[in-house]
DNA sequence: CTAGGGTTAG
């Protein structure tokens, strides 16, 4: 805590508190004081304007009333500085400032937004040994507290004990907040069954309500249900969509790469005459960089800049990344440096995103300095940055390094998470180190880690690509025997498998069975069988399979195209072949000039 | 004097 003279040390940026708290500071005006603070506190731009203002406010006497700290209070709270705030509210504690209901909220949002609801919890627990009556601001609080530390389970107890045992009447806010956590959670079935219960109960639903689950449909690419739930808000409940509704709805086309209709829907919130914000443009860039269109992204942010929204540091870390898809590490360097020049600070997903670009593009030694540089400027690497790292070393056959790196992660208390798991299994794989691979596997055992299908995915297609077949139906059987459904992929990787050592019975028994479980083949499980039946000189099913292709709207990829032409041209295959074959090449294949002079 | 929804990295 800030005292006096510490004040004076800062001065400068003060002057106005300064000159403002003189007339009391000698203890003469104190009545003016009570009649400012209010206007003082509304003045409050940084933590140390606040800080000592609350310092010359303890010191008055009398108190200035609980009504003024709490203003100061949530002037703290709103710069975010939350453990500032509680601080403060100790203090106020400590000096005998008779907290209330109000001070009490504030601070109960300041432990949950610190992650620190457990602390919360316990400030509920003052309010009733100080007869304060929790209301429906402290328990909304504590909610989003428990949502914030995915806590999702206890989020609920909480919500269906405030209903049953009246504690509060919850309120849309309340129901958003629990909305908000299951959305976060995938259970969009739960979230809209609750916004349906708040029309129940007359409760409702408010642009909120609406934004989010709509945004989470989006997130989950359910775009249609998205679009119905938007539809819904407009016409039937009356509700205007804002900035928020829309770039959820601009977000989730441009991640399923519908660019026409969300640049007819960003058209028609500007015809609304709500602006684009950063944030939305930001959406914009970032789409077009994942989708390798560097230049579509730039031109995004000349239009921001010319419309006065400055870039932050996300739309630059976006731009970074787009640069390193694309193994413009070069053009991405020169971002990274000039962020500064913007007076924006490099933060730890920059670092992890020019450290993941080096590692992509295999210049590993600039990934590790990058490692190292972020320490350096105090940034703590998190799992994340371990993971990118990580992979790095395991893609230069570094994987003693990787240990290493891992091990090191361990020690600076960063959990490694089931993506973490994956990039190591596929790491030992990929270099031949099978064994090791299923050692961490069975070390891991039936932890929840293990209950992922993309880690069986990992290790069948990893013992398959090192000769190791056998290991790889056992460990597909072992998928099954845990209860876990196969998808598309596993089935894939495991025909591939098969395919590879020759063994086309298995693999064909296997591809009959992904239609009877529910799980038909998708196209590249039929690419990856016709190439291992024309890599094994086994013509029987092929034309079968390529007839159920065409009638599945699937097409061929170059690669196993060609192997068919060389077959054709060997006269292994028959000319009477090509008809089909010619259904079956994708558009983008049909200028290829490779592909040209077959017939 | 107290509360809620949208953007980035593996």
């Amino acid at each position: 805590m800030m005292n006096r003279t510490a004040f004076i040390k800062f001065g400068g940026t003060t002057s106005f508190l300064l000159h403002s708290l003189s007339s009391f500071q000698f203890g003469t005006h104190t009545a003016s004081l009570h009649s400012n603070v209010s206007s003082l506190i509304h003045k409050i731009t940084n933590l140390n304007d606040a800080l000592n203002l609350f310092d010359e406010m303890s010191h008055t006497r009398p108190l200035p009333s609980v009504v003024h700290f709490t203003q100061l209070l949530n002037a703290v709270t709103k710069m975010k500085h939350f453990s500032s705030s509680l601080h403060l509210f100790n203090q106020m504690c400590a000096i005998g400032v008779p907290v209330d209901k109000y001070s009490m909220s504030i601070a109960i949002k300041c432990c949950c937004q610190l992650y620190r609801s457990k602390d919360g919890f316990a400030l509920l627990g003052c309010c009733f040994r100080r007869a304060i009556p929790p209301n429906v601001y402290i328990f909304n609080a504590l909610l989003d507290g428990l949502v914030l530390e995915d806590r999702i389970l206890e989020a609920e107890m909480l919500f269906k004990k405030l209903i049953k045992q009246k504690l509060c009447e919850p309120n849309v806010v309340t129901y958003n907040t629990m909305i908000k956590g299951l959305c976060k959670f995938g259970n969009n079935v739960t979230a809209l069954a609750l916004l349906r219960l708040m029309e129940q109960k007359n409760c409702k639903p408010d642009i909120v309500t609406y934004s989010t689950i709509i945004d989470s449909l989006c997130k989950d690419k359910l775009i249609d249900d998205a679009f119905k739930l938007f539809k819904e808000m407009l016409f039937e409940k009356g509700i205007l969509p804002d900035v928020i509704t829309y770039t959820s709805l601009i977000r989730g086309l441009c991640n399923l790469g519908r660019w026409d209709e969300a640049s007819k829907l960003l058209k028609e919130m500007e015809d609304e005459n709500i602006s684009p914000d950063v944030q939305t443009f930001t959406v914009l860039v970032d789409a077009f960089c994942k989708e390798g269109k560097v230049e579509e992204a730039e031109a995004v942010i000349n239009i921001m800049i010319e419309r006065g929204k400055a870039p932050d540091l996300v739309t630059y870390n976006s731009l970074i990344d787009g640069y390193c898809l694309r193994g413009e590490m070069i053009k991405a360097k020169k971002l990274f440096d000039s962020i500064t020049l913007r007076g924006l600070v490099p933060d730890v997903v920059t670092y992890s995103s020019l450290l993941n670009g080096y590692c992509k593009n295999l210049n590993i030694e600039k990934a590790e300095q990058m490692f190292r540089e972020m320490s350096g400027k105090g940034l703590k690497p998190d799992v994340v940055t371990y993971s990118t790292m990580i992979q790095g070393f395991f893609q230069v056959g570094r994987c003693v390094a990787a240990r290493k790196l891992f091990d090191e992660m361990h020690a600076q208390g960063q959990i490694p998470n089931e993506c973490t798991y994956g990039i190591v299994l596929d790491g030992l794989c990929n270099n031949h180190l099978v064994e090791d691979a299923l050692s961490l596997f069975h070390l891991v055992g039936n932890s929840k880690l293990n209950s992922n299908v993309a880690v069986y995915n990992i290790l069948i297609d990893g013992a398959s690509k090192n000769g190791k077949v056998d290991i790889a139906r056992v460990v597909f059987q072992g998928l099954t025997d845990k209860g876990l459904q196969p998808n598309v992929r596993t089935y894939t990787v495991m025909i591939s498998g098969f395919c590879q050592e020759g063994l086309l019975g298995e693999a064909k028994l296997l591809f009959l069975k992904m239609d009877e479980s529910g799980c038909p083949p998708d196209d590249v499980t039929y690419r990856v069988l016709l190439q291992g039946y024309l890599k094994n000189r086994h013509y029987d099913d092929v034309e079968m399979l390529l007839q159920e292709m065409d009638d599945r709207g699937y097409s061929l990829d170059a690669s196993t195209l060609s192997l068919f032409i060389d077959d054709i041209a060997a006269g292994l295959l028959d000319r009477s072949m090509l008809k089909l074959l010619g259904k079956l090449v994708p558009k983008e294949l049909l200028n290829d000039p490779s592909l040209c002079d077959w017939e």
